[in-house]
DNA sequence: ACAATAGTTCGATGATTAGCTAATCATTGA
DNA sequence: TCAATGATTAGCTAATCATCGAACTATTGT
């Protein structure tokens, strides 16, 4: 979840997903909508495949990438829920599987 | 609502939004709530102010931040919307192929 | 095998960000 | 007015991030 809040934290990104809202696109198609390097789209790419909002799938020399919606809609949702739900799971905790900020449980 | 997605970047930011779901609290309350110093918490808090995620109200000399739900929904859901909306086409560019600013629409 | 195409990975760089301590502002109470 | 309290601002460092060009991998067509 905290993959997914950080891939939306990007206006490119975000687009990106707009763009593949209708249907899939390959890499080369979509870079050639933004106005940066295709390095850049590249690792653009890279974090968005990571939280697992998006799927690629080589076809021949092009990749084919396609917006996995329920991911997008389960972490958004979700943590739309968790604020208007029942008052009382606030005080979780998880235990160090990061560096900095280890308490973080949402 | 770049600033929105922004902010929820954060873990912590989100976490303080959790902990304003139930009732409104001060900036030392919360600060309290995080193993970070209060300088940071009040950095982390003009983020979410920005954003207009939270309002913040002076009593005394404490400060009370309360969540503002509605911008909160309405960035999420507007953005989750955007996707599953109207089919519109997102990118008829195939002549030209111009790099236009078309990808600051989210 | 070679050249062209599609895309990624590598390495570097400038900008942004989260974090800290110390200093400051604002309010209250003695 | 002075001291204490709650909170922010200032100044700094370290880490992360978006970006680029160059090099690399993989695939297709000749």
């Amino acid at each position: 979840m905290n993959q997914v809040f950080r891939a939306l934290a990007d206006p490119t990104r975000r687009r990106v997903l707009q763009l593949l809202r209708e249907r899939p696109r390959t890499a080369g198609e979509l870079a050639a909508a933004f106005p940066v390097s295709k390095p850049t789209m590249s690792a653009h790419f890279s974090v968005l495949q990571e939280a697992g909002l998006i799927a690629a799938e080589r076809n021949g020399r092009t990749i084919l990438y396609r917006l996995r919606m329920s991911v997008l809609e389960e972490a958004l949702m979700g943590f739309v829920h968790s604020l208007e739900g029942p008052k009382r799971a606030v005080a979780r905790r998880r235990r160090g599987d990061v560096k900095r900020r280890a308490w973080e449980g949402a």
